[in-house]
DNA sequence: CTATCTATATGCATTTTACATATATAAGGA
DNA sequence: TCCTTATATATGTAAAATGCATATAGATAG
C-alpha cells in the first residue's frame, strides 16, 4: 500500500505517455534524455516518467520496430542513442491518435455526467 | 506478442475504467453484472472489461473501503452482490475526476499538435 | 433436458509499474 | 585538485495489473 494506491498516482498515465513519445519522435528524432524534457508539454514532469521507465519504453518500441536507434558521440557529454521513427512507427502513432480521439469523447461524457450530477445535488 | 502488442488494445483503458465504475456507483448502488452493461455509455463493450477483471476491481475497491457490499437474493437468478459507494469512495471519485480533467487538457494538446503537423505536411 | 442468460469468481503466465541503484562522461566552482 | 552537478543510459526487483481461459451455480425458455 502506497500513498497513491487507490487513485491518481502521477505515474498512471502510461497509455498517454507512449503516444506522446511517438509523436515527439515523429517531429524530431531524439534521444531519451532530451525526450524527458520535451514531454513536459504534455503534462509530464522531472519525476514522471522516471528515466528508467522511459528508456525501457524506448527499447520496447525498438524491439517492435517502431523506432530505430543510432549512437551519436557529440562534442560534449556522454554518447547519445538517437531514436528515429520508422514507417511502422508512423502507422502506430496514427492508430494511437485515433484511439485517443475516441477516448476523449468518452472521458468528456463522464466529466459532463459528473458535473451534471453535482449540479442537481442542490 | 499478441495482436495489440504495440498499441490500441481495447482493454488498455484501465485508468478510465476505474473512475467510470466509481461514478456509476455514485449514481446508483449496483452489482457487477449490471455495471458491465451500464459501462457501455463510456465506450466499454461486452468484452471489455472482461467480467473477471471487473469483479477483481470491485474487490480491490472494497478492500480499500471505497465501496461496501451486501448480498441480495432477489426473486430471479443467482444472488447479487450489491456495491454501494462510501464517503471515502465519493472523495476518491472527486480526485479521480480532477485528474481526468487535467489529463484531457494534455491529451487535447497532443491531438491538436498532431493535427497541425499533418496539415503542415502538404 | 438442455441450451442460454444471469451472476460471481479463480488460475495463471506475462507484462507493467515504481522506485532504487549502477555506470560513465563532462563541466563548473571552490 | 577535488567535489558537485548535469548529462546520458541502463539494470534489478518486488508488487501489481493485464488478458484470457475456466469454474460454479441458479433460473428461464424452448
Amino acid at each position: 500500500m502506497s500513498k497513491y494506491d487507490s487513485c491518481c498516482h502521477p505515474g498512471k498515465r502510461e497509455r498517454f505517455l507512449e503516444p506522446s513519445i511517438l509523436y515527439l519522435l515523429s517531429q524530431q528524432a531524439d534521444h531519451g534524455y532530451s525526450l524527458l524534457n520535451r514531454l513536459r508539454r504534455y503534462g509530464f514532469s522531472e519525476t514522471v516518467p522516471d528515466p528508467g521507465s522511459l528508456y525501457r519504453i524506448l527499447r520496447k518500441f525498438e524491439s517492435r520496430q517502431l523506432i530505430v536507434s543510432a549512437w551519436e558521440s557529440g562534442e560534449s557529454g556522454p554518447a547519445k542513442r538517437i531514436y528515429t521513427l520508422t514507417d511502422e512507427g508512423f502507422h502506430t502513432l496514427k492508430q494511437w491518435i485515433s484511439m485517443l480521439e475516441q477516448n476523449v469523447v468518452f472521458i468528456q461524457r463522464l466529466l459532463d455526467d459528473y458535473r451534471t450530477s453535482r449540479e442537481q445535488e442542490t
